[in-house]
DNA sequence: CTATTGCACTATGAAAATTATAGTGATATG
DNA sequence: CATATCACTATAATTTTCATAGTGCAATAG
């Protein structure tokens, strides 16, 4: 009672961990080392952007190279499956460039109602 | 300064929150009552799920059709913003199918390391 | 020579998000 | 008459993420 495995609802599983995307934003322009990413993706926690990249490199979308243990380098790069991520990218990418803006109140994130409304 | 508004990480912080992409997949399939989503949806709860579409309605991505109060029928239904993640959908999709498969062990998702090595 | 910075993280406890579970009121179904 | 269904909400427990501080040591700044 658990073969209705579905690639796709796992690959969302994936993708919809907090600080995914944003991770792999990053690494698709180059890769980085951890505090390195830390800052480019801003805002993530050490201990949660330690984990997320943990699984990552389990599940074989992201590869670590130790570089030197000392001084301390290590080299988050994305592998083949993480590059193919570009695709999905992309599409995001498109989309939020295609729909959202700043709230012109708050200057949080809000729909670009042109885009909806009106496709003169 | 905080005149630094991304579009791209915006819509990121929207796609990342869990069950948004589980959401929007059932929705683009057909509009749906709010347990007949909580159902395909599959495991998201029901506080959560309240909540989740309160956002997405809010940020306009999806639309509430009160279709009667009583009996009660209400409708979720993507808007043409909703209906644009489509391609974002499309591309997770082809990732999940080309790279992800069920671990032979646990059952549970790994990649699927034959894509990633042969590309024949 | 000494102080600071930077590397890749880990540890701790607090805060926030998500969860399981139960329940709302009324009607339609068995 | 008991049960199921609709769209949710309420409560409390659990899980996840967070802010903050700190590790050991080399390279750089003063």
């Amino acid at each position: 009672m658990s073969d209705d495995f579905c690639p796709v609802h796992a690959a969302i599983g994936v993708l919809q961990q907090k600080w995914v995307l944003h991770i792999v934003r990053e690494l698709l322009n180059e890769p980085r080392g951890f505090n390195e990413l830390s800052r480019s993706v801003g805002g993530c926690n050490p201990a949660t952007l330690s984990q997320r990249l943990d699984e990552l490199v389990t599940l074989g979308v992201v590869g670590r190279e130790v570089q030197s243990v000392f001084p301390p380098r290590t080299l988050y790069r994305l592998t083949p499956a993480g590059v193919a991520l570009q695709g999905v990218m992309q599409a995001v990418e498109n989309w939020g460039r295609t729909y959202i803006k700043p709230d012109p109140q708050d200057g949080h994130a809000c729909l670009n109602q042109q885009q909806v409304d009106s496709a003169s």
